[in-house]
DNA sequence: AGCACGCCGACT
DNA sequence: GTCGGCGTGCTC
């Protein structure tokens, strides 16, 4: 019986978003599986794309002509059938191609590159063979980076069938091969071997004991020279004996920074923590989905009670998934879950090559490592039999993927539990309002850690109002409260850090006499100014261009520099307190691969007094020696347009509180603001997560934001303004009158950037309850404006939306 | 996406 | 009349 293969093609288009029928060829029959990837034929021309099988059987409903699949790419499924399940459900729940999403849950390199070769099979006459081919009879067919007048000849060419369009898909998924050896005979063989050696042969005796030490297993020929201390002349003279086979050996690119790991003694648990690990070690026995919500102060062991559940789950036979924010992925925390689960563990984080994220990723589909830890995309590794998900931090934001496809790691998350019947904890010590209203309702367990540790009070958060500031002395970034601390710490021999909010805030350059602003010639926007690099830069494109001298539009020569930037902010305190030792830590000190840890090392070792950063340093950094914790600008996100912006606030403050004073010695924080009497501020200077819930959750509802609604943005991009809005009035007429009664709609607007990357943006925003229609009907939509209008119109969804600015 | 087809203006 | 520009539609 033939077999017809259903494949999901790599081209991310509306029209393809759907499996096509490829027949199986004869020599591939019984080899494919669905869940891998293949190569196959696609459209008109002698086009090869990459696939993936998503199902086998041995009819068809299409019935026009098939093509056959040309080669299969994996030799085992890189998709399981939950996640190819899943990629399904994600593709559906965040409006993005299924093809995106399958690539989204693999390492990069399973993507493959396509190369076009140009080969001649007619004869060419002498100036083409030798001005377009060089002589050769085949060459690489890159038209982007050919002159025109070159591709046009080479496609004349092609039209007179004089040369053909060859493809060929490399495959960068491949497994990094040592040298290995493995015995070939029995232990008796090599002894009789040993009996017919010569007195003298000392090297090959000593190579016979090792080999049969370790019959039944292989080693890696490094390995087995570091051993022995036998040279590689003598293991193969093993080989040609015929006493050893040389064999390759699959290895694992180790990320340099996990090697070491001293083990820690593991504490006792307090009354707390107990309470917390016992309700989750029951749902871990049972199969049923439950969520906890977490919620612990910082310092309060949510960590140990994380590392106790996973121990736990290793105990009953499960995998379990940790998930953590890549900010606070330090290796500090790395390390502490390493020394208490070794080998068993794997970590996904931004630092690795594509090579060792392929080589994390092996280990876990092969089932070698059961404990994940990673960032966002960690939350798609293959793990088989989850039976715990951890989220840590479970408000950052940056669970939130921000380009297509749209997912939150914590609908992942979920999803996963509900597949497998998992337990997933989300900790954090200012739960998103979403899920601590859900806790409120019941639909998630809430366990409590309300004490820290150590005993040790919170520190005390003083709030300094920089109005009053300013009218005492000149315009300063610091505040006479903070410089007499900082002052104080410095002569004890203590550290500070200083954070800067950087939302809202950048540093830009004007005219004095014009007031021209220098804006990024792709983006309505204004370029920031970077002392390091000397130039301007668009945080939104990258356009680089250098720093004007005199006035573009005036030629004036008062051009100043304006805003708040960490270097800035260095520069200001560094001239107030000379003898400082300042490190900065911000984009610009850490792009550089390593720097981040290493910058936090030397501030570790006490090189600095002073750690001056944006929100990077806020997150799960632990130094003992920090006893002040300074906050420049603890308000700049309040004045944005965005009913999350109190929720940030609240969060961030919170968070850096917690940073201070963390072992034997008592923290105080500053935090300076233009806003002392806000709520956000008040409530975090009292570390008042429950009162500040309770007023969020009023305005909240009052606003109908969520956790009262859902929210969903359409934005839609076009080269030209007109055609853009023009797309976002169709869509808000094709919906209006089919939405349900309750939901809302705001806008057409344009977005706050309106132009970026050279395309125009406009948005509009539904506030929903219960709309059943909706989901139909946006899928509907994608299907139909995509296809009515012009070309170049991009409409993309974001399900709960994380920045609406 | 990327390819072929087809329709239209500019040219040997 | 033909070459080659770009708009349109399809890909198992």
């Amino acid at each position: 019986m033939a077999e017809i293969a259903q494949i999901i093609v790599d081209v991310p288009t509306m029209q393809t978003n759907r499996p096509y029928t490829y027949q199986v060829p004869e020599q591939l029959e019984h080899q494919i599986q669905t869940g891998m990837r293949v190569v196959v034929p696609f459209g008109n021309g002698s086009r090869q794309v990459q696939g993936f099988v998503v199902g086998l059987d041995d009819q068809t409903a299409y019935d026009g002509e098939l093509k056959s699949i040309i080669s299969i790419l994996d030799l085992n499924p890189v998709l399981n059938q939950e996640l190819l399940t899943m990629s399904q459900w994600l593709a559906d729940s965040c409006y993005a191609f299924r093809i995106s999403c399958m690539h989204t849950m693999l390492p990069n390199v399973m993507k493959t590159k396509t190369h076009r070769r140009l080969k001649i099979i007619d004869e060419l006459d002498e100036t083409d063979l030798f001005e377009l081919f060089h002589g050769q009879d085949e060459i690489d067919f890159e038209p982007e980076n050919m002159p025109d007048e070159i591709v046009s000849r080479l496609l004349k060419l092609k039209r007179n069938q004089q040369i053909e369009v060859v493809y060929s898909l490399t495959d960068q998924a491949k497994s990094k091969f040592a040298t290995g050896i493995k015995p070939l005979l029995s232990f008796e063989r090599l002894e009789e071997e040993r009996t017919s050696l010569r007195k003298t042969a000392k090297a090959q005796s000593e190579l016979l004991s090792y080999l049969q030490s370790m019959i039944g297993s292989e080693i890696k020929l490094s390995e087995a020279r570091e051993q022995t201390g036998l040279s590689n002349a003598i293991f193969s003279t093993g080989e040609k004996k015929g006493w050893l086979e040389k064999i390759q050996i699959e290895t694992f690119r180790t990320p340099k920074a996990l090697l070491n790991d001293a083990k820690k003694p593991i504490p006792e648990l307090t009354a707390d923590q107990q309470t917390a690990v016992d309700a989750i070690c029951d749902s871990i026995q049972s199969t049923d989905p439950q969520t906890f919500l977490l919620q612990g102060v910082t310092g309060s062991g949510k960590t140990e009670v994380y590392l106790r559940s996973i121990a736990e789950t290793l105990a009953n036979n499960q995998t379990a998934l940790m998930l953590v924010p890549e900010i606070s992925l330090t290796p500090q925390m790395v390390t502490r879950v390493k020394s208490r689960f070794g080998d068993l563990v794997a970590v996904l984080h931004s630092g690795l090559s594509n090579g060792e994220r392929y080589d994390e990723w092996r280990r876990i589909e092969r089932g070698e490592a059961k404990v994940v830890v990673g960032a966002r995309s960690a939350v798609f590794a293959p793990l088989e039999n989850i039976g715990l998900i951890i989220m840590d931090e479970e408000h950052e934001s940056s669970y939130k993927q921000d380009e297509t496809p749209r997912y939150h790691a914590r609908n992942v998350a979920k999803w996963r539990s509900d597949y497998y019947g998992a337990t997933v904890v989300l900790g954090s010590a200012t739960p998103s309002l979403e899920s601590r209203a859900r806790a409120q309702k019941g639909v998630y367990q809430h366990l409590l850690l309300p004490e820290r540790i150590n005993q040790q009070p919170l520190p005390a958060v003083q709030v300094v109002d920089m109005r009053q500031e300013l009218r005492k002395h000149a315009e300063s970034n610091f505040s006479t409260e903070l410089l007499d601390e900082i002052q104080i710490r410095m002569s004890r021999g203590e550290q500070s850090i200083l954070m800067l909010n950087r939302r809202g805030y950048s540093s830009f350059i004007m005219c004095r006499d014009c007031g021209f602003v220098l804006q990024c010639p792709n983006c309505d926007i204004s370029l920031t100014l970077h002392m390091d690099t000397h130039t301007m830069k668009c945080h939104y494109c990258g356009h680089e261009e250098p720093i004007p001298k005199i006035c573009p539009n005036c030629q004036s020569h008062k051009i100043r520099y304006y805003g708040t930037g960490t270097q800035k902010v260095q520069e200001e305190l560094q001239a107030i307190i000379p003898d400082a030792k300042i490190l900065r830590m911000d984009v610009d000190t850490t792009r550089r691969k390593g720097m981040h840890e290493k910058l936090l090392n030397s501030f570790g070792n006490q090189e600095a007094d002073i750690l001056i950063g944006t929100q990077m340093i806020a997150k799960g950094l632990d130094f003992p020696n920090v006893t002040l914790v300074g906050v420049l600008n603890g308000d700049t996100a309040l004045g944005l347009p965005d009913f999350r912006s109190s929720e940030r606030t609240f969060q961030l403050l919170t968070q850096v509180s917690g940073r201070a004073g963390r072992a034997d010695k008592t923290g105080s924080v500053i935090v300076q603001t233009f806003n002392p009497d806000h709520y956000a501020i008040k409530l975090a200077q009292h570390h008042d997560y429950e009162h500040f819930f309770q007023m969020e959750m009023n305005i909240r509802h009052r606003g109908k934001y969520p956790p009262y609604f859902y929210t969903l943005q359409i934005s839609v991009s076009h080269e030209e303004e007109a055609q853009a809005a023009k797309a976002i009035m169709n869509i808000a007429q094709f919906l209006k009158p089919n939405l349900d009664k309750n939901s809302i709609v705001l806008g057409p607007t344009p977005k706050s950037i309106a132009r970026m990357n050279r395309k125009y943006y406009y948005q509009l925003v539904i506030k929903y309850k219960q709309d059943t229609r909706l989901h139909q009907l946006l899928t509907q939509m994608m299907d139909q404006i995509q296809k009515q209008s012009r070309h170049g119109v991009q409409i993309s969804i974001d399900p709960e939306p994380q920045n609406f600015i």
